[in-house]
DNA sequence: CTTGAGTCTGTAGTGACTGCAGACCCTATT
DNA sequence: AATAGGGTCTGCAGTCACTACAGACTCAAG
């Protein structure tokens, strides 16, 4: 073992187990600069600590949370650079709320559709479906 | 011109302008072999009829509501086989409908999240943003 | 000392497009 | 008839956010 201090220093599928990210991902979001290099044992497996715990949780909570990866440079940006502008982090949460928003009245009016359509169904084996008829209604 | 008959024969520019799609998507979509192969003229130019808009209509409404590329095959597919089985198409929906609703829910959760941090937000410099800190909570 | 699991690298594939370069073609104007 | 401009053709590269793989290496246990 390279290190034995209790707690201290993960592998790679450590951190992928302890913040439920993929294992590819965590080395795609080093080549993509979300994450940082982690130093290396001599052998040069990657060794990551509790801060790299807490970053990677940022990122994929934010990411479960629909923000894009550009998102996130921006807002790990301000964390990196100490100087938290909290009215600019809620001005683009503002604009990204608006987005969810948007999304979400999206899938209810598909979700009436659907759902209207679906319920028109016999099931029997009739020449026209009704929700191909909706797919084919403009 | 290749042909003079009122409405007939329509160009790709002229039927992405009529049913909105995008111009380099018509191509792809011929690709995957989504749409058919049209009829060409003499140069090779493709020409399409009503029955192509009708197809592509079909298409990329079936995308607004969200259905995959394969599920619109599957979708197609009963149409051009003729042997339409409604109950098939029904359960399908349903499928769909169930995805859909998912959906909504998370987003509605999301939506809860940042509503309620963003809210908290002073807009002062302070050195914790509680948006970063719900992004960084687990 | 071997075996099996974990890690390393670079690269390719995914889905659903979108965009571009360079070669043609067609129409209208000079 | 020559030319200028648009539209169209082709194949291929790029996008986003991953995900998977092949082949080489390392490590701990039996």
């Amino acid at each position: 073992m390279d290190d034995h201090v209790s707690g201290k220093g993960l592998k790679r599928a450590e951190l992928a187990r302890r913040t439920g990210c993929n294992l590819e991902t965590i080395r795609y979001y080093e080549k993509i600069t979300m994450m940082p290099e982690p130093p290396r044992t001599a052998a040069g497996y990657r060794v990551y600590d509790e801060r790299h715990v807490a970053r990677l949780r940022f990122i994929l909570r934010g990411r479960e949370l629909g923000f894009s990866i550009d998102d996130l440079r921006g807002l790990l940006g301000l964390v990196d650079g100490g100087r938290q502008t909290c009215a600019g982090i809620k001005a683009m949460t503002e604009r990204h709320l608006a987005d969810i928003r948007a999304k979400i009245a999206d899938l209810q009016r598909i979700e009436a559709v659907l759902d209207s359509t679906a319920a028109q169904c016999s099931g029997e084996q009739v020449p026209e479906c009704p929700v191909l008829e909706a797919l084919a209604a403009r």
